[in-house]
DNA sequence: ATGGCGCGGGGTCCGCGA
């Protein structure tokens, strides 16, 4: 089973890319984040995949498609209102939660925002024992967890993305049993899964991970690999994201 | 590609992203 997080930053814009993606890399589920556009609107990817989306007009959203059945899905936190940045779906065992966490800033509104979102997050969770059930959360998490997810740790130093509270929210995914599978495969490295459209920010290898795939333990027993795909990013043509599609394997 | 942001709304700019 091969499942894919990506941050299109548009569907309707990333439509070819995508098509690509999903033929060139064997891929059964596919996560986006920031499809930009509402349910009515969300393009047909593919007649094999099935989607559940939450979306709006002109900005966030997430989808969440699959060509394995959607056993069940929900689209939206409990009761939730504010903007769509969360589906969750049940394809093959595994339970898929796919996010897009709020950016934030400094200490501000946003801040606050992002701090709830990860609140009514933890809450959902309860409904998992993470210890036996096979949990998945990916997406865009809006955290850079350590200096090795920052290009440059002095200048991220208390930006946003990196401030110790969003740190510690990270953290405390790995502490109630997740784990962070790229991280896994690069323990000591740095990875990006996000470059800044300004400043050439890709020619110059300055990025930050954003975008995570945590597993609960049961699923981690099966998981083979897992692929950054920057290349994708590095093109010009056909006008790339500026997050990176990152793919994990799972002998399901 | 020898450089350097891209998206959607209802637009010929603005707000947003991180």
């Amino acid at each position: 089973m091969r499942i894919c997080t990506f941050n299109v930053n548009s569907i309707r814009s990333r439509l070819e890319i995508v098509q690509n993606l999903l033929k060139d890399y064997d891929i059964d589920v596919i996560c986006m984040q920031e499809i930009k556009v509402d349910n009515e609107n969300f393009p047909l990817i593919d007649g094999e995949y099935q989607c559940i989306i939450h979306g709006q007009k002109r900005l966030h959203g997430v989808a969440t498609c699959s060509r394995y059945p959607i056993d069940e899905y929900q689209n939206g936190f409990d009761g939730e209102v504010s903007e769509p940045r969360f589906v969750y779906t049940l394809i093959n065992g595994v339970h898929i939660i796919n996010i897009y966490a709020p950016l934030g800033d400094n200490y501000g509104e946003r801040f606050e925002y992002k701090m709830y979102f990860y609140d009514k997050l933890f809450e959902y969770l309860k409904k998992f024992d993470l210890n036996k059930d096979k949990v998945l959360i990916c997406g865009d998490f809006n955290i850079s967890h350590t200096e090795l997810d920052v290009w440059d740790e002095e200048i991220w130093q208390g930006e946003v993305t990196h401030l110790p509270e969003e740190r510690a929210i990270l953290s405390k995914f790995l502490d109630i049993g997740f784990i962070d599978v790229i991280r896994e495969k690069f323990k000591n490295e740095k990875v990006f899964t996000f470059y800044d459209y300004r400043g050439a920010a890709v020619y110059k290898n300055e990025g930050l991970r954003l975008d995570y795939i945590l597993v609960t333990k049961p699923l981690f027993e099966k998981f083979k690999d897992v692929e950054i795909l920057t290349q994708i990013r590095r093109k010009r043509k056909p006008t790339p994201s500026d997050h990176v599609p990152v793919i994990a394997e799972f002998d399901l």
